[in-house]
DNA sequence: TAGTAACTCGTACAAACGTACAGTCACTAA
DNA sequence: TTAGTGACTGTACGTTTGTACGAGTTACTA
């Protein structure tokens, strides 16, 4: 199942028209939403025309599904550069951790996507928000056969756990970020708020 | 400012169509975003036709705007419905964090618009945000010159603080839900998991 | 009672959208 | 060379959208 990602490169100058079209478009659905983008505005920021959109992917809905694959493709790229046995197991989570962080940072259309995917989620089987548990459920079973995450709690609060850390804070972000700049007169000299999002029972 | 507020209800079988077209918008904008709502659906809701809620808002921005203004106005309801020396004013501060947690409970949809809107804020001023900041900073400082809240901290700090404790939980909870659905299985008997949303410095 | 203002409806229209399709170009295989 | 295939363009079409407007109805006032 983890077999070999091509990795389809979200950041190069010389990409096929379709490559061009998927990036663009995951960079405008994060940031004006899916509705608000038309495939008109899609297909300038690539430098073709509509109808090779539906050409290449025959409706939007089904770009959409591609953005969305391709999330899902630096998700998994990011945790399979830290290989199982690579390192002393305890130093695996923090790593892997650290490379999603460093790819969603590095991509930050990615957050902005994610964020209003999980808004408008109709929470069905096979939305961006399954797929994106499942993987971390593999991780999960991944690092309890290797007998290191305990088994205490069940895996569904494991996944909650390790999902909403990691995204949570990104999701709130622009809501700190947006009251401090009104607020910016009276934060005198001190950094913006950083936030931490905890799960309990 | 705090002038008498004739509450608007949200609630209540016999309204204005003025006002049933608000409602019916607000529960509609709030289920499935603004712009996949369109003015013919809010009109069959309200039980009206679209030409009436045009007569009555003139535009959809301006509807949207009418929205707003009645949830900002659930707000000062909730928090003014604890008045500054009805008690021991250590009670006021928990008591109003209740009255404005009640509503939100009552009128669910207002929580779903919220999300949405400070997904989709621009971060202009006169933003919806920028409104219920503003509303926040008008309560800590009333609080700070009964001698209650503290002087360590910035103003800012506070609002955030208020605000993203308040709201966070609310904003996460749909991914922890949709999670929590799909593992469904695993988390035997307990119960969901719930949030703690934190801000530091 | 007459009149006027507000409420309500139905229709109409221009703009924008997603999609369909015919046609042009470049390149490869036979 | 010829036939064929995939990339790519431009136009056109049907639908849905927000908005405009005239006409009918109700309610209140003089």
């Amino acid at each position: 199942m983890a077999g070999h990602k091509q990795a389809a490169p979200l950041r190069a100058d010389d990409l096929t028209a379709k490559a061009r079209i998927r990036n663009a478009a995951l960079i405008l659905f994060a940031e004006n939403g899916v509705d608000a983008t038309s495939l008109r505005v899609v297909a300038e920021a690539a430098g073709v025309t509509v109808g090779l959109i539906v050409h290449h992917y025959g409706t939007k809905e089904a770009l959409r599904e591609a953005v969305e694959l391709a999330i899902v493709d630096q998700f998994e790229v990011a945790i399979e550069s830290v290989p199982l046995n690579s390192q002393p197991p305890a130093k695996v989570v923090t790593e892997r951790d650290l490379a999603v962080a460093r790819m969603l940072q590095q991509t930050p259309a990615i957050v902005d996507y994610l964020r209003r995917a999980i808004l408008d989620g109709k929470g069905e089987r096979g939305d961006l928000v399954s797929r994106l548990s499942e993987l971390t459920a593999q991780q999960v079973r991944e690092l309890r056969d290797a007998g290191l995450a305990s088994t205490k709690n069940t895996l569904g609060e494991q996944v909650i756990s390790i999902m909403v850390r990691q995204l949570g804070r990104l999701f709130l972000q622009p809501l700190v970020d947006q009251i401090a700049d009104e607020f910016a007169a009276e934060l005198t000299g001190s950094q913006k708020p950083r936030l931490t999002v905890t799960v309990e029972r």
